[in-house]
DNA sequence: TCGGGATGCGCGATTATTCACAACGGCCCC
DNA sequence: GGGGCCGTTGTGAATAATCGCGCATCCCGA
């Protein structure tokens, strides 16, 4: 699940150490949060004995913090390309679409925010600030009169926010899925049928002119 | 925040030592989840000391069961209202809004429902039964074309689950948007934005008919 | 031989839980 | 009405487990 990540190395050569220590890590922090998960969980799925993790971060918060900076990452990155260009309906499906497809390929990120956002605790600021704040920055223009549906009810932030909801929260409520759905929440099947929700809702709201 | 709940007594007189237990572990467990939980952290906030709450609950695990008891008795009840009659885009406009009502007097029910979610622990499963297996349940008679927009293309389920998760996850994710918006996420003022976002977000789905 | 990395040991703090015991209120019986 | 009694609710002390973390040591490959 925290396995393929981006790795500087030239890629056939077997993870450090380090790298599987915070695959590890991403796994168990996205699962129980920063306080639930012990070091020693950490370090018997790497294999190693505990002490041995501070040959390579200081300490537990940075473990954290390592982790936290990896997954920015990688999921900063489709935003940035968003706002490469004129916001058209289309291009805001698109940059949803691979929104979905990057949280259905690695949960963790949506896991770990949620956690934070639960218990609103110090690593929250920093999340928000690289990962929606930049969505709210003055834009550069937005075009057609679809977005603007939200905008001048002063419901688009909003907006942008639920449907950013609709992709996180199904992953973070992904066993429910499996259990209520009967159906890998992951797998290609059920990927296909959330994005095809997710866009028939976009689309309705895009033809929606108002009742 | 969980001071007002459902109360079997005359009203008047003040709530016993077991009710201001339960209320300062809700909150508790609903921010920090289970295992985060210290039960001397909850005794604090009564006012005794952590051996004192063994007189009450046979141990944590009780606590919690308890806990989990009363909120599901309070949010189970507008389904089973919604189910007292024919489904109607009306009465599923009016079951939505009851339930945004609802999680905005009491978040703790959906910030405990992902933390279990979260760490897929054994607690998911009372839950998932009790508050979603219901609406799944082979339904008396849908009405209407606008719902069975979902069902003929099999994502019916989907979307009911899609707009449960656009009510809870805003409010778990309520610190977040506290610092995005400006503004206190569960004032008067949020609590209309989210009902009127809501509300055009489902007449869209209901007027829409395909693309 | 040198040094990064793994280890065993152990300290101090926190945790859930148990237990013996004290305060207190009501209740029966004389 | 008063004295003994008991059940409820509180307490401090103690226990065993777990946790983050520091330290001295050792191993092994370059």
């Amino acid at each position: 699940m925290a396995g393929m990540e981006s790795q500087a190395v030239p890629s056939d050569q077997s993870p450090t150490t380090a790298d599987r220590i915070l695959d590890a890590a991403e796994d168990l922090f996205a699962e129980k949060g920063y306080s639930a998960t012990s070091l020693g969980e950490v370090a018997d799925r790497v294999g190693i004995r505990s002490p041995s993790l501070y040959n390579h971060f200081k300490n537990k918060e940075a473990l954290y913090q390592a982790v936290l900076e990896r997954l920015l990452a990688d999921f900063s990155a489709p935003l940035m390309e968003l706002e490469n260009g004129p916001v058209t309906n289309d291009r805001v499906m698109y940059w949803l679409e691979t929104i979905v497809r990057q949280h259905h390929a690695n949960p963790n990120l949506a896991r770990l925010l949620q956690h934070a956002a639960l218990s609103g605790g110090p690593h929250t600021n920093e999340l928000i600030d690289r990962l929606f704040r930049p969505m709210f920055a003055p834009r550069v223009e937005i075009e057609g009169q679809s977005i603007s549906l939200f905008e001048d009810t002063g419901l688009q932030p909003w907006a942008v926010m639920a449907f950013n909801n609709l992709v996180m929260s199904y992953v973070t409520m992904a066993p429910m899925y499996r259990d209520l759905l009967g159906q890998d929440p992951f797998g290609e099947e059920a990927l296909e049928k959330q994005l095809s929700l997710i866009k028939t809702l976009l689309v309705a709201v895009f033809e929606y002119k108002g009742s």
